[in-house]
DNA sequence: ACATCCCGCCACTGC
DNA sequence: GCAGTGGCGGGATGT
């Protein structure tokens, strides 16, 4: 609340403007006329020295090589100047005064300059006029007008946000300081962190050059992969669960988990850069590295919220040993810093997190979060816009800027992480998934945006199917997951809420054909479908050709995954959301409150998300800030409410819920709640979401609030401990409503053995799943996997019956099938993420969570089917019950997804990963998003 | 009392 | 040797 912190605002309004480019300059001049700029000169700075500073701060001559100058303008005089000799005469007498001077010097350039620039008030305020400078007293600018943020909001202010590709311009570090009237080690810190995002770059000394956000969402999409490989997200939730007491050795966990994380660098730059080992050693700490993974931590984040004792922690490369107690302030205090300049430029806000242990201070991400799409860029991304033409990007512009990051130069270049992540990224966009990352993105705000996430999502998996078919291999397991076809899969599952299209059938699944045709209904399919499906092989694809009948208009989905199939009522039906909700909820709330807050449909985001949760989490949550610009958002956000991230337990969900993706994404702090296992009894949250009724998924949608709420929820969550579980998140049928719209069937397992979806377990799950009810199968042809069988029946008998009456024929299913619906719960309930489903794998047969996954490997089935997925599967991290332990909480990677068909390729391979895994995991998100990284 | 985080010392680095 | 960098943490300021 508060906190929103009176800076944020104050940068906030301030600044955003400063995104806007233009003005910078004239503001500048502007501000600089008003402060007076005109004295310094300076180049050089005299980092320290007090005197030059009151020169400096008139000075601003240029400031910005490229920007215009203002120059001259500023007449020495100062405002003050007329007291200057007196003022010099004091200083030479007192110390004190001088020392006060000096900072009334500095603070004039901020002062005028907000004042200009925008920022009314905040910082005036004490101020005294400038000339004035009558009392010393006055005048010294309070702490908050020397600000890092607000320094750093004057600094932004001078450069565009988005510069022409010629207007590039210099930077000198100098006049930069000197304009702004502060030392040079202040705009260290600010060029670091803006580094960092690749915002600036290094040409030489003294000399940066501003790149403006063309590439900032490219860098976040680097820094969201590379978190997810590096599982920070795990990691927040160990920290989480540490604080929670919960148990777990983190060391353990750690290791096992998080091999990778902490010992990679970063970025690779520092690589780069650092030549010695000293200077690495020295890199590794420095601002800059510390500032990409602290953004990272906000991007693999479900909840978006990171505390700034997790964070530190986690920076702590040590990790937690322990680690003395200063060294963890010295963190905090970097972290601050940081989190200034991250303020500054729009990408988080404060907020406070009540956690049992009462508030803790914490950030909360309100920058883009998906970033193809990202909302403010005007995209840069346009390879992956290419690579997927299909997709609209919907409102996503694109410019294409190349990226400027790149690279350029200097010793940071800083982020080679640019690089390797671009490779990533291509492989995203390439993929099918990135596309459609995308467009959610830009959808992301309306309801109805969630009914055509759905659609997309639908037409992603269609294209990922496709792709992967045609790469299958190609994109490496890794990418798979990462890119999350799983996350389209999911998608196709939802019945989409309100429009009546969903259906989506689009499922492409190999297996089902769900008409493609019908995705054209999808609205936002469009595109896409033409590429559509063609899902891979399966020969069950073809079969679906034949077969988009099934649903074309039905309201149902069937998901022939080989594991599952889920059905969804078609909108109109009770699908609506709020149908699945029940489904949905499940899934939210199982993903913990992370997902859980999801709605139905942010159920469905959530799915899709994952990794992208970010993005498209984003979306959800932010949706609309993305789009707007930054500042705005603040407003809008700032909100804050107190968040809770975490573990709070709120009820909450409730509100946010939209979070979906959010969830997803967010959740990671809790993560650790999350976690629910499978075998935890978890029944607690399980609970809720399978018993729950569900709420009307309506909450998805606002997106906006979620991500406020998300964290609420997620905390909730996390407090309940993951418990949780399960949820399935398969389905992200909608929600709602109850399933009555929705008719899953799931096979049994087959094999018992496998997966250990066992019916029993089923059972436990609780959800979900089966659930067939409907009469309005009846109507509907199902699919119903050979297999099935008992479990269903399990399910809610009744509506099995019908259903399985219904005909499904499904030929194409393979025989086992068993499907799997939703909710797994074995998915554990985190996960809910989504998972996707892979179809691939036969195994796949939902890569429910790990634990499924390794059993389900039994189950795979054949067909691989499965992938409507939208029930993703998650894999479901631990399943186990054990809430997390660290072994838990290994990393999945990829496993966990669900990968598609092809994807599967390696499906072998992929299901001993997720055996391990399997339960491991704390959170199925973050498996998401690791998968997503994919990797390794 | 605690949260923030400014400030500037000083080590490192590269020229 | 010097200037540029930037880690670091004392301690002031804000709440």
């Amino acid at each position: 609340m508060e906190i929103s912190c009176l800076t944020l605002k104050d940068l906030i309004s301030p600044r955003h403007t400063g995104i806007d480019l233009a003005d910078e300059d004239g503001e500048n001049a502007q501000k600089e006329n008003i402060f007076e700029q005109s004295r310094m000169t300076p180049k050089t700075p005299m980092k320290n020295e007090p005197i030059d500073l009151s020169k400096q701060k008139g000075y601003t001559p240029e400031r910005n090589p490229i920007t215009p100058v203002k120059l001259v303008d500023r007449p020495l005089t100062d405002p003050w100047t007329p007291t200057a000799n007196l003022k010099m005469l004091i200083s030479a007498a007192s110390p004190d005064m001088r020392d006060r001077e000096k900072k009334k010097e500095l603070f004039r350039p901020i002062e005028n300059s907000e004042q200009n620039d925008t920022f009314p008030d905040s910082v005036q305020d004490d101020m005294v006029d400038d000339g004035t400078m009558d009392e010393f007293e006055k005048q010294r600018p309070s702490r908050k007008q020397k600000s890092l943020g607000l320094l750093c909001q004057k600094f932004l202010a001078r450069y565009p946000s988005y510069p022409l590709s010629a207007e590039k311009s210099t930077i000198s570090l100098d006049e930069v300081a000197s304009s702004l009237g502060v030392e040079r080690r202040r705009i260290y810190d600010i060029v670091n962190v803006l580094e960092s995002l690749n915002l600036v770059s290094r040409v030489a000394k003294n000399q940066y050059c501003w790149h403006g956000r063309h590439s900032l969402s490219q860098t976040l999409k680097n820094l969201q992969e590379i978190g997810a490989l590096q599982k920070y997200e795990e990691q927040m939730a160990y920290f989480q669960h540490k604080e929670q007491d919960l148990e777990y050795k983190f060391g353990e966990c750690k290791k096992e988990t998080f091999p990778d994380s902490q010992e990679r660098p970063l970025l690779e730059f520092s690589e780069a850069d650092c030549h010695s080992a000293s200077a690495n050693s020295r890199k590794d700490k420095s601002l800059r590295i510390m500032s990409q993974k602290f953004v990272m931590l906000f991007l693999v984040s479900k909840t978006k919220i990171v505390t700034l004792d997790i964070a530190a922690k986690i920076l702590i490369e040590e990790s937690q040993d322990a680690a003395d107690h200063s060294k963890f302030k010295t963190k905090v205090r970097r972290l601050y810093d940081i989190a200034n300049v991250l303020t500054s430029l729009g990408l988080i806000k404060k907020v406070h997190v009540t956690e049992e242990r009462g508030r803790k201070p914490a950030f909360k991400w309100i920058g883009p979060v998906e970033f193809n799409g990202n909302s403010d860029e005007p995209r840069t991304d346009a390879p992956t816009c290419a690579a997927l033409p299909e997709l609209k990007r919907g409102a996503c512009v694109q410019h294409q800027t190349h990226v400027n990051g790149k690279q350029r130069l200097s010793r940071h270049s800083s982020f080679n992480t640019v690089q390797p992540c671009e490779g990533i990224k291509r492989k995203f966009s390439s993929e099918p998934n990135s596309p459609h990352r995308e467009r959610q993105a830009c959808f992301v705000g309306s309801d109805e945006y969630c009914s055509k996430m759905i659609n997309l999502a639908a037409v992603c998996r269609q294209k990922m199917e496709k792709d992967a078919e045609s790469k299958n291999c190609a994109t490496e397991t890794s990418l798979h997951s990462s890119r999350n076809p799983a996350l389209i899969s999911p998608f196709s599952v939802l019945p989409d809420s309100g429009d009546s299209d969903y259906c989506l059938n689009p499922i492409p699944h190999p297996v089902f054909p769900i008409a493609h045709s019908d995705m054209s209904h999808l609205s936002l399919s469009n595109g896409v479908n033409s590429q559509v499906l063609q899902t891979p092989t399966l020969a069950v694809s073809k079969i679906e050709n034949g077969k988009p009948a099934l649903l074309p208009n039905q309201p149902f989905v069937c998901f022939p995954s080989a594991s599952v199939f889920m059905l969804c009522g078609s909108p109109q039906e009770h699908l609506s959301r709020e149908n699945l909700p029940n489904v949905g909820e499940k899934c939210n709330r199982s993903p913990k409150g992370q997902a859980s807050p999801l709605k139905p449909q942010a159920a469905v985001f959530s799915v899709n998300c994952h990794k992208r949760s970010s993005q498209k989490c984003a979306s959800p949550s932010t949706p609309a800030a993305s789009s707007e610009p930054v500042a705005k958002r603040k407003t809008l956000e700032q909100s804050d409410a107190p968040l809770s991230l975490v573990l709070p337990k709120k009820p909450i969900e409730s509100p946010d819920v939209a979070y979906p993706l959010g969830s997803s994404c967010a959740s990671n702090v809790h993560l650790g709640a999350f976690h629910l296992d499978l075998g935890t009894p978890a029944g607690e949250t399980a609970e809720e979401d399978t018993t729950k009724p569900l709420e009307p998924p309506q909450e998805k949608q606002s997106p906006n609030r979620d991500h406020e709420d998300p964290s609420q929820g997620k905390e909730h969550i996390s407090q309940e401990n993951n418990q949780q579980t399960f949820f399935p998140q398969y389905l992200y049928v909608q929600p709602a409503a109850g399933l009555s719209g929705f008719n899953f069937l799931f096979s049994a397992n087959q094999i018992p053995g496998a997966v250990g979806l066992s019916a029993s377990q089923l059972p436990s799950l609780s959800v979900p799943c089966v659930v067939v009810p409907s009469t309005a199968l009846a109507p509907l042809p199902l699919i119903c996997s050979p297999a099935i069988t008992g479990p269903l029946s399990s399910a809610p008998a009744g509506s099995l019956p019908n259903a399985a009456a219904t005909n499904i024929s499904m030929p194409t299913f393979t025989s086992t099938t068993p499907v799997f619906i939703g909710t797994t719960a074995m998915v554990t309930p985190k996960t809910s993420k989504i998972p996707s489903v892979d179809s691939q794998q036969p195994s796949s047969a939902v890569h429910l969570s790990p634990v499924l996954g390794k059993s389900c490997s039994m189950v795979k089935l054949e067909s691989p089917v499965c992938t409507g997925h939208p029930v993703t599967l998650l894999k479901l991290q631990q399943p186990s019950s054990t809430p997390l332990t660290p072994k838990s909480i290994r990393p999945t990677h990829h496993e966990a997804f669900f990968k598609t068909p092809s994807s599967l390729g390696d499906p072998i391979a992929w299901k001993k990963k997720e055996g391990n895994q399997t339960r491991n995991t704390s959170s199925v998100q973050r498996r998401l998003e690791i998968s997503s990284s994919g990797t390794d």
